[in-house]
This record gives structure tokens, sequence and C-alpha cells, in this order.
DNA sequence: CCGAGTTTTGGCCTGCAAGGCATAAACTGG
DNA sequence: CCAGTTTATGCCTTGCAGGCCAAAACTCGG
């Protein structure tokens, strides 16, 4: 049966602990929030995304966003960090920033709860460990879900797709070092379209995102031409192609209005 | 005269009838959560925001964005509108869309607050009737602000900046019909720097967003040849540069996982 | 009525980034 | 040593952004 103790207990993602007793008069109405992550990863040549199957209701069965309610005093950022670290190991987040605040009345059927979604991002080489209750599916395909996350999850992936061609958030996605064609498979999976490894090579080495390490590839993989190993030379979210139109007047010096929208990831949170 | 009625009204400042009184046990940690507006605005060649001047503490004499607590029932974007409503007709907004949400623990000095920010545009042309406690203030060069609302305006003038070279989004700072020479002082105010009417033809007609509406400036004015009007094709933000790299090869037919993130206007709003 | 001044318009040209394609390079396996 | 496979490199085309200049269209003053 369905426990059912404290307020708004049970939302997705225990909240547990809060002092909130039953017998109390119904609080005002005080909208509680959440924060969810979507977090999204490259596993085998798609785009996944970690989920969280409910065992509880509403929505039992369905599959969710990690995440859960904001602490008395956390920020939102942190709040992420520390409920995704319940599900996934934080050191593997390579990237996380805001997504969006959904707040609609009815988004949640036991009561107010605005939501604040993150978009995490785990590179492609780590294979965290997850709880039995999560898995990764594919972002393009996704299973039944409650609540509105499967419009968050959609929201990340536009944003990745956005971010990918104007920014240098492929690091986020590509193992420390990779050959060309592996990351092209890997925007291409990102991207839901093909990306040919000579452009994206000439493109990324053009704009700075990416360099060689001088290696090749171990050799005596496939038959081929070794390939060179590339790295993406900064690890945090750089704008590298702003803008493409409408720019100021050929001003010599750099231009510092650029925000990435990153939140500083803590390599060790004190979870 | 303000009409200062209705449920939230004493915009963003206190956090008033909210039980929290001494002696009761301090409340789960549910934090409350406002929703401001960055509503940005060409006027005089500049880009200007309207702002508030706070009267009662917490600062007090500061200036601060408009706004205030989320009702019971309302969606966030909902909220906006009605609160902008006491400060504004919201007939005169052309565009808003979310910006992001700050939930720093003290961020607000008086407890717990959650707040929304949204982007909102009104067209050159209108000059909107405000409260005497309201007024605009250049957004490149801001008066003292409380809480932080700075920080707002400043990633609402970026993101502004940002569509402005991929989207539509002219047609929410521009009047209804434009020469050239206005618009481009237009885009100046709102980025910073000279745009060329010559170039901004080519690249929005190009685009498609623009038309030419066939009249010209009723001349007579300053002794040159009269400029041709011309008008924003769409009323509503599309992405008109998505995007400038990494794109699908060369696939015939439009893209339509492009996302805009407007938030529907309703032309009158039961306020 | 004509010429000087002013503003817009359109054409021309350049530069640059994206991306397709073909060929060369480098390796494996038989 | 040759065929097959994969990567690397150079060449070329295309398209857009944007600067520049001359022509167009108007006002105003003489």
């Amino acid at each position: 049966m369905v426990f059912m103790g404290g307020t708004g207990a049970d939302i997705d993602g225990d909240i547990g602990r809060i002092p909130a007793g039953p017998g109390v008069a119904p609080l005002p109405a005080m909208a509680s929030h959440e924060v969810l992550a979507v977090v999204l990863q490259i596993r085998a040549g798609r785009l996944a995304v970690l989920l969280w199957r409910r065992a509880l209701p509403p929505f039992e069965g369905a599959w969710a966003l990690p995440g859960g309610r904001l602490g008395p005093a956390e920020g939102l950022g942190e709040s992420v960090r520390r409920q995704l670290a319940q599900k996934v190991d934080v050191r593997d987040l390579a990237h996380l920033e805001q997504l969006e605040t959904r707040g609609a009345p009815d988004r949640h059927p036991q009561g107010r709860v605005l939501a604040t979604a993150y978009l995490g991002l785990v590179p492609a080489d780590v294979d965290p460990v997850i709880p039995a209750d999560t898995a990764w599916h594919p972002a393009a395909d996704l299973p039944p879900m409650g609540f509105d996350h499967a419009a968050m999850v959609d929201s990340g992936r536009r944003r990745l797709r956005a971010k990918l061609s104007y920014t240098n958030i492929g690091f986020a996605l590509a193992p420390p070092e990779f050959t060309m064609s592996e990351l092209s498979r890997h925007y291409r999976a990102a991207l839901g379209h093909d990306v040919a490894a000579t452009n994206l090579r000439r493109v990324l080495l053009r704009r700075g995102q990416i360099e060689e390490t001088g290696r090749s590839v171990p050799s005596g993989r496939s038959g081929g031409r070794p390939a060179a190993l590339f790295r993406f030379r900064a690890r945090r979210l750089e704008i590298t192609d702003a803008f493409a139109v409408l720019r100021p007047p050929a001003a010599p010096g750099g231009r510092d209005d650029v925000h990435t929208g990153a939140v500083p990831i803590s390599p060790a949170e004190p979870c």
C-alpha cells in the first residue's frame, strides 16, 4: 500500500526528514518546490536520459526524473547535486545548468509543487553505478512518464542540441580523449543527424575547442589508418561562436558579455 | 494613484501575511515563490528597464523589479502578467518569456523566497501609463537595486541580445511599421554597438523576418530620400537562423524542433 | 529653377566559415 | 605484396555577413 505520511511527502524523490507533522492545519497556499535533473549521456550511440521508476502513486509504475524537494537552506544548484548524489555519483557530472521552471497549478496531482529542471551531462566514458530503480532510456523514445517530466526531457535535448552548435559543450559528452570519428558519432547521437568527421574536426579546431594530444589510438582495432587522439581544451562551458550575426563592427579584443548558464560543479560534494 | 488592493498586492518585499508568527514552530522549510519581470523597451535611443521604487524595507529607497508573490492557483506566466497589470498595461507587452529562477537561501533578507524572472518586451511606439512609484531606467546604467534584481536585468539584456541575432525578436521592440534607419537605431540600443542599416535590411529580408509595406515615410522630415516602411512579418517569436553550424546535411523541408521559449500572451487578461 | 546638403537604396566586392568531395596516407589481414 | 578499410589532407563551392560607393530621391535656400 501507499505510504502517505507528511504533507506532500512522497513526491518524487523522498523529502523525508522535513518536520511537517500531521494534524497541523493545512499550510497556507504556499507552493513547495522541487528540483529535477535531466541527466543525459551518450550510451550505445544514442542519447540516453537517466530515469527513475516510481513505485508509488501518483504515476505508479511510470518513469520520472530524479530529483526531490528543495531543502530548507539549499540553493537550487546545490540541491540538484545533493539529490543526484542519491542516484549517480556526482563526480561523473561534467556539466550542470538550469533549464526551466514549471509551475502549472495542476502539474502535480497532490498539490502545488513548482519544479525547476536542470540539465546534467555525463561523459560517455563513465558508466555510473545507479540504483536498481533507475535506468537509462533513449531520450528520443521515452517510456510512459509522469508529471510534466517528458516535456522537461525535451527541453534538455533541445538545449543540448542548440549549445552543441555554438559552445564547447561537447566536452561534457565526450571522454577525455577521443578520435574524430568517435566524436562525430557522439555528435550524431545528440543532434539526431549525421555529422561528417572531417567537417567537425575543422570546425572544432578553428574554434579552438579541441586540440591534438599527439598520440594516436592504440592501433590494431579494425584495420585502418590509426586515428589521432584529440581532447577538449577546456572543461568548462565556453561560447565559441557568439554570435553569428549582428556582431559588433570588428572590435579588436574579446567580448566579455557572454554568459554560459553553467552552474559550478564542486568535484566532491559533502553529501 | 496606484490601486493596491487584492492579494498579491504589496509586491516583492515583505513576505507579509504568512503565518510565520513567533512562538509557532518554525514552518517547515517551504519556500515561498515570487515572479519578477524584466520589462525592456527602447526609449530615447537606449534600452530601458521598468523599475519600481521600494518604499519599505528591506532595500527601502532602492529600486526593484515589478512582480510579486505567486498566487495559489496561478501558473507562472499567468502570474507575471497579472502582477504586471498593476504596473503597465499588459496589452503593451509584445513578448514574454521565462528567464531564470534564483533560489539562493539568502537572496531575500526576510526569509526563503524563490524568484522566477521573466523577460517582457514593449514595442518602442507605445508609452505605457505607469504608476508614480515606477520609472524607466537605462538598462546599462542601473540605479541602486535591491535583492539580486540587478543580475536578473543583466540576464534579460543578454537574452535579448542573443535572440536578436538568431530570432525575429525585433518585432517586440519595433513599432508596427518602421524605416530601416529607425530599426537600426533600435538594434543599436539593444545590442550596444552600431548596426548598419544596409546590412540589417539585407539580413532581415533574407531571413524573411521583415517585408516592405509598399508605402514610404510621410516625407518632409529631414530632407533626404524618403524611407520605405517595413514591418515584421510575424509577431510571434521564430527562430530564423537555427543553427549556424552542425546543421543537418541539406535536408529539404523545414526544421520543426526549434523552441522559442515564448509564453503565449493573451491580449486581454481578466485582471 | 537650380544646386548643395541629406538620407536612403541598391549594387559590387571582399572575407570567412561551413561543408562536400576526391585523393593521399597508414594500417590490417590474407 | 595486394586488397580492403579507415583516417587525414587539400581543393573547391556555396552562402552569408558586412564594408564601401555611387545612384536615387527628397528638402531647403538662393
